[in-house]
DNA sequence: GAAATAGTGTCTCTTAGACACTATTTC
DNA sequence: GAAATAGTGTCTAAGAGACACTATTTC
């Protein structure tokens, strides 16, 4: 039998916390251990014993004071990119936040996606990587959701989904679409946003199961 | 610097190598290493300075003569889930193999998804997530494609289709929807299958940038 | 009142699926 | 001819997007 005691390991467990600000995605950096100069993503050496998403969800944990809404692992990578811990293999994770609930502990900052300060290059990897299975992810599990807080408009969630897509979506095919679902039911609150008519608010409840018939989509390109 | 010879490494890269024979998929066993009666799937330590992809690829190679149409990363499975060869950590790819050019070196076996042999708990998860990532990809890749010979009846691709997606497809919409994704082109050649008129062979070949504008799709049900 | 945002009704055009048909082979 | 499989034309119903409208707020 192999020793299962709680030893430090050769790879690494790091997470992309990703969260929404001002209409762009942000994830959450913090100094590098090695380097005081230089910017990493939250990460920490595996323990044996200890299952990658727990490790995962301790480190989102510890930058936030709470866990992540959402956590998935997105792959390992172990080609020769360059890592804070010089380890020749991590284990990537994205973990979603809803802004409202995201404050960072003392010495963690949400840097905006498109404007990163330099990371090591396999860090880099995970962030496009993260970004990548949050879109291919969106129409499968309920992404744009858990990047909300538990409640929220047809409009903060419309905005949210455009994010995450890149382009404007038709209002009232959004509102059909989201009715035949049946995946959010309306609370009594409603909330003014200053000028404007006031916009009720809604919750995440999904209620049933999918007729989902839908047919083939060949929604590909590349060979 | 780390080292970066070439030497065993504290975890494995596994393959699930799948086919499909005669209306279902299939999965490329051996003999386990540690224990000839039990299977496994094909495995090797990962080498530093090897990428996994690269390693994958390798023990694709060695099982079939020659490469996997279409590989892709599932996971890195870390879990306390017992493996063959007693590392903690595992990588698992997934790779996709046309039948008819999948003769199977000597010493390894495809057997029918629905009824493999004892295997160990890690690689029974990998199998099982290679069958999820494939249903997920089918949308944006060409999964059924990699599966098929380079010429192929538009009956053989709807019958792999169905076979993926668990459920019989329409065979006009099927048509209509591949015609208007510019994926195929038609072959001067035919393939009659004894009784009943003779198909025309197509041939895969992805022509024009999608346009890709559907709108938002809300198809998930759990939490 | 104007401006801004929320929310809805109706039209059209596209498309998925049903149905029915024609076409070409083996027996 | 019957049976089997390939391939297609047409109708219908559902859905996506455009458009225009009503509703409710702040200024």
């Amino acid at each position: 039998m192999r020793e299962r005691s709680s030893r430090a390991s050769s790879f690494t467990v790091d997470v992309v916390l990703v969260t929404a600000m001002r209409n762009e995605l942000a994830v959450l950096l913090t100094r590098s251990a090695g380097d005081r100069e230089r910017w990493s993503l939250p990460w920490r050496f595996a323990q044996s014993g200890e299952s990658f998403d727990a490790a995962a969800a301790k480190s989102g944990e510890e930058a936030l004071g709470e866990q992540p809404s959402w956590i998935e692992q997105i792959a390992a990578f172990g080609d020769g990119r360059r890592h804070p811990s010089d380890t020749e293999v991590s284990v990537a994770f994205v973990g979603l936040v809803p802004h409202e609930t995201a404050s960072p502990r003392t010495g963690y900052t949400w840097f905006p996606m498109s404007d990163l300060p330099p990371i090591s290059p396999r860090q880099r990897a995970m962030v496009e990587a993260a970004t990548r299975v949050m879109q291919s992810r969106l129409d499968q599990a309920p992404i744009a959701f858990r990047l909300l807080p538990s409640t929220f408009t047809l409009s903060d969630l419309q905005q949210m989904y455009e994010l995450l897509l890149g382009k404007r979506l038709h209002k009232a095919s959004f509102r059909r679409a989201l009715q035949a679902a049946w995946l959010v039911e309306p609370t009594d609150e409603w909330r003014s946003e200053g000028r404007g008519r006031p916009a009720q608010l809604f919750r995440y409840s999904p209620k049933k199961k999918r007729r989902l018939h839908r047919g083939v989509r060949f929604d590909f390109l590349y060979p």
